[in-house]
DNA sequence: CCAAACCATGGACCATGGTCTATTGTTCTA
DNA sequence: TAGAACAATAGACCATGGTCCATGGTTTGG
């Protein structure tokens, strides 16, 4: 399909997908055509935006999705796919551990506004 | 205290410090001295801190917790602040599940990774 | 008393992640 | 077949969150 569908189908603009591309995220052949050099994505790509597309949202860089993009599809050998992936779901978790103190910390300042409302 | 041992205490930056300050996210009174214009900050402001780059570690925006701040120490009235707080907290909850939708994906890929590797 | 260490300010600079625009070429459709 | 809609490319532009540097003033330790 060409960017237009892909930009429809994955909810990202057109720029944005090209910025990917550019830095590897995803990859596309030449179009069938000779008379253009308009790309040509495949369904796997709309699946590879989608994960791109919620990792983004997550909060992960762009050359941490690229490498985690490789050992996915990977050119790099199974147990280095493994040693990334590892990686990457240990720091998430951390992560999320880190959000959550932030979410206790709001907890206990809550309670505290809360509190004062009662005094009122 | 001045801003040299702050940065000491709080493992940020004297600019970073600096940055924030002038984000509105800390707030110092001018210095006990009338010689000079240091910068002189109270223990809360150590406090604050803490607070502030622990959300900033965990992706949260310098708009967004200066809101917090303001809804903490706040000029606004406690049920803005309960509001304030209940959403951001609402946020970054929804936060979390997105990382953990992303740490599924990535479960499901190592699954697969390591499949293949048995397989060899 | 003097140098080293500290402070404030402002502006330059940087990376990241996008968006927007202009230009030029291609395809689709009325 | 003309014009609208689409595509590629390059470069400018933007916001965010920091860092670094130059300047000039202040404080402090030896």
């Amino acid at each position: 399909m060409k960017i237009g569908e892909l930009s429809e189908r994955s909810g990202l603009s057109r720029d944005t997908i090209r910025l990917y591309e550019k830095n590897g995220l995803i990859s596309s052949s030449a179009s069938q055509s000779e008379t253009n050099n308009y790309r040509d994505y495949s369904d796997d790509v709309l699946l590879q935006l989608r994960f791109v597309s919620s990792g983004r949202e997550a909060g992960i860089s762009i050359s941490d999705l690229r490498e985690l993009m490789k050992a996915f599809f990977g050119t790099c050998d199974p147990s280095e796919a493994e040693n990334v992936i590892v990686a990457k779901m240990a720091e998430l978790k951390e992560r999320i551990s880190q959000i959550e103190n932030v979410i206790a910390f709001l907890a206990a300042a809550l309670e505290k506004v809360r509190d004062g409302l009662h005094e009122t």
